[in-house]
DNA sequence: CGAGGGATTGATCAAGCTCAACGACAGTGG
DNA sequence: CCACTGTCGTTGAGCTTGATCAATCCCTCG
């Protein structure tokens, strides 16, 4: 991991397209972006670690992480699959509770990295941060609630099918953010049972499988699998 | 459902016990109270359903109640199961939301109720209030992560197991919070399977089940059934 | 007493997991 | 340039687990 010190403008250029700062002007983002350093992270580093503590926020901009537990079997869950531009790990940074969860790059990638003083500084000056900070969290409380939907979903095939169309609410195509391997952990999916939905799916003719890039062929046909039976 | 007035005393005397309240001191809890209204419930009554504005917070204080969504083949998925002192629902009402989700009571029971005016009246004159509220999210969203792990623990055994040590961290006996059906389905397992999930703990001499009431005999025992194998 | 809901038990079935083998591909080093 | 290696994805075969279906039991309540 290398730490380096663009010019703020760049740095500005991400912080802005975060919701959470969406309420910041140009030179209260450009006075919050002086605050941040960017960090350039090899494959597999992490970002963080469970019980660490939560002294920094990460701003994912650029690759793809995993936030992941380690369950007790020694196996590890994928609880989220991050893509840039994101925030990780903000609530525990601003409650200062340790982190619940492991965070781990799947590429290389980089992060802009605020110290927890001038982020607490900032939501001093600027009590709409925590509003917003809220609808984050509950944004977030909401995608949690779908994956426990979706997990109770038994149908293989209609978790990836819900998954798809969660994912491609913006066009008809989109990348899978992760190895397929991950992906298939995120849904509670053994790799093989995700191939095989994969390919029951793309013979059906509701999507199409090329690498890592999906599209969605027929909506409809896609909407069916969601009921089992 | 009835709406009756008790005394501040009564009222304020729940509202104490609330983190979320914690930072208000007797007078404030008072003048809160004033504004709330104390509401008893039948049996299978909705405190709220899914889509509805959230205009009011409701804080279940007798009786039991659980969250759940309607999946996408009609049958039902709880959420959470609530039991007292608990606020319901309070992000969506603090952001002025719709409720994600229905809930529903399972036996009489009774909630004190504020309008969602005199509550942001409130968070505005005591700042801290939004920062208790981002802590209790955040717990939420911990135990969300929790469920989803739990979930990914395939075997019924192993979930029963890990439901009731988080249940009996305060003691080695506690009161089932639902009908075991309800349990049962939070645990994203059939009353069957559930039904010998249990057999098999206390035919094993880790946990002793009378009705409801659960007690733990043998907690290494128990502990035993986290690691599948 | 009978009715009805919940809980339990038994028998069968199917979906996904496991294990194993294989193919595709990238990176490495001779 | 070509083996060698390791990772990832796919495919096949058999097995295990929980779901399903059905019957029974046990309460509570009218």
């Amino acid at each position: 991991m290398k730490i380096l010190k663009p010019s703020p403008e760049i740095k500005a250029r991400h912080l802005q397209s975060l919701e959470i700062f969406s309420d910041l002007d140009k030179t209260e983002i450009l006075m919050l972006s002086e605050k941040a350093s960017m960090r350039f992270w090899d494959k597999s580093e992490f970002l963080f670690r469970r019980d660490e503590a939560a002294e920094k926020l990460e701003i994912l901009v650029e690759g793809t992480a995993t936030v992941y537990s380690i369950l007790n079997d020694g196996s590890q869950k994928v609880i989220h699959i991050v893509s840039p531009v994101t925030t990780v790990g903000e609530a525990a940074c601003f409650l200062g509770r340790p982190f619940p969860a492991n965070c781990q790059m799947t590429t290389d990638g980089a992060t802009l990295c605020i110290p927890r003083n001038s982020l607490l500084e900032f939501s001093q000056q600027y009590p709409d941060i925590s509003w917003k900070l809220i609808g984050g969290l509950y944004s977030r409380l909401r995608e949690f609630k779908n994956t426990v939907e979706n997990h109770s979903n038994k149908s293989a095939v209609s978790r990836l099918a819900t998954y798809i169309i969660g994912e491609a609410r913006h066009g008809k195509e989109f990348i899978l953010p992760a190895k397929k391997n991950q992906v298939a952990n995120f849904l509670g999916l053994r790799p093989e049972s995700f191939s095989r939905a994969i390919s029951q799916l793309s013979s059906d003719g509701a999507v199409e499988f090329d690498g890592n890039i999906v599209t969605v062929i027929d909506i409809h046909r896609l909407e069916s699998f969601l009921f089992p039976e």
